[in-house]
DNA sequence: TTCATTAGCTTACAAAAAGTAACTAAATAA
DNA sequence: TTATTTAGTTACTTTTTGTAAGCTAATGAA
C-alpha cells in the first residue's frame, strides 16, 4: 500500500465513523443533551453513548455535567469540533444540489 | 425523532460508508483501474467491488470496460463524483490542522 | 489444442460492529 | 419507603467486515 496520506486516514476515520456526521450536525447547532439528541437521531442510546465518548476522547466534543436535579449533562463542541463546520456545510450543499427528492426513501 | 435534513442523512449515509473517502480521495486524483485501488488502498477486492458498485449505483462512479488484453477497466468520477472534491479538500484541511503526527498511530 | 497467465471479481466462512430491549445508578421528591 | 428522572450499561441477536481461496474470460506460449 502506498502513499495515503495518514492524516486524511485518520480524520476520515473519525468522520465516517457510523452517525458521526449527524451528531456533529446535531452540535453545530448549540449544546444538546444526552437525551434530547437521543430523540433527535436514529441512534440508540448504547451507540450515542459508545460515539460521544470516541468524540470526547478525540477533542472534538466537550462533556459538561450540571450537578441539578435531575442531573443535567451537556454536549457541545470544542474548538477543533467547532472547525469541521465546513465540512458538514459542505456535505450539505452537496445534498441539496446533488440528492433528489426521491432517492431520499 | 424530528427535522433531520433527509437529504443529508442521505448524503452521510453514502459518503461516511467505510472507505468510500479513501475511494473517493483515490479518483480524485484520476481515473483508476480496480487493481490499482485495490493495491493503494488497505481494502479487500470484496470490500472494493461493493464499494465501487454502490458508488456506481448511486451515480458517482463511472465503470469503462476495455476490451485490451488483459481486459482493463477503469472506474473514475461523474460529475456528481467530482463535485464532493470540496468536502474531501475540506476533510484533507482540517487533518492538516487537527490531526497530530502522533495520533496518526 | 492444452496449459498458464492476468485482471477483475465472487464465494465461503470467521470476526467485529451495530441494533434492540431490558436493566442499573444516583439524586431527589412525595 | 417508594417513585421518578436522566444518563447511561448489559446481554444478546443481526448485519457488516475481513480474509483467503476460487472462478471466469481473454489471450498467448508450447
Amino acid at each position: 500500500m502506498s502513499e495515503l496520506c495518514p492524516r486524511f486516514e485518520k480524520a476520515m476515520q473519525i468522520i465516517s465513523k457510523r452517525w458521526v456526521g449527524l451528531i456533529l450536525f446535531e452540535l453545530l447547532d448549540g449544546p444538546k443533551r444526552f437525551s434530547e439528541m437521543e430523540s433527535n437521531l436514529p441512534i440508540s442510546g448504547r451507540l450515542l453513548s459508545d460515539r460521544l465518548k470516541m468524540l470526547e476522547k478525540e477533542g472534538i466534543v466537550i462533556r459538561h455535567i450540571y450537578s441539578e436535579f435531575p442531573v443535567r449533562i451537556e454536549y457541545s463542541l470544542s474548538k477543533k469540533g467547532e472547525s469541521l463546520r465546513p465540512v458538514i456545510q459542505d456535505i450539505q450543499n452537496w445534498a441539496n444540489d446533488w440528492i433528489a427528492e426521491e432517492e431520499v426513501n
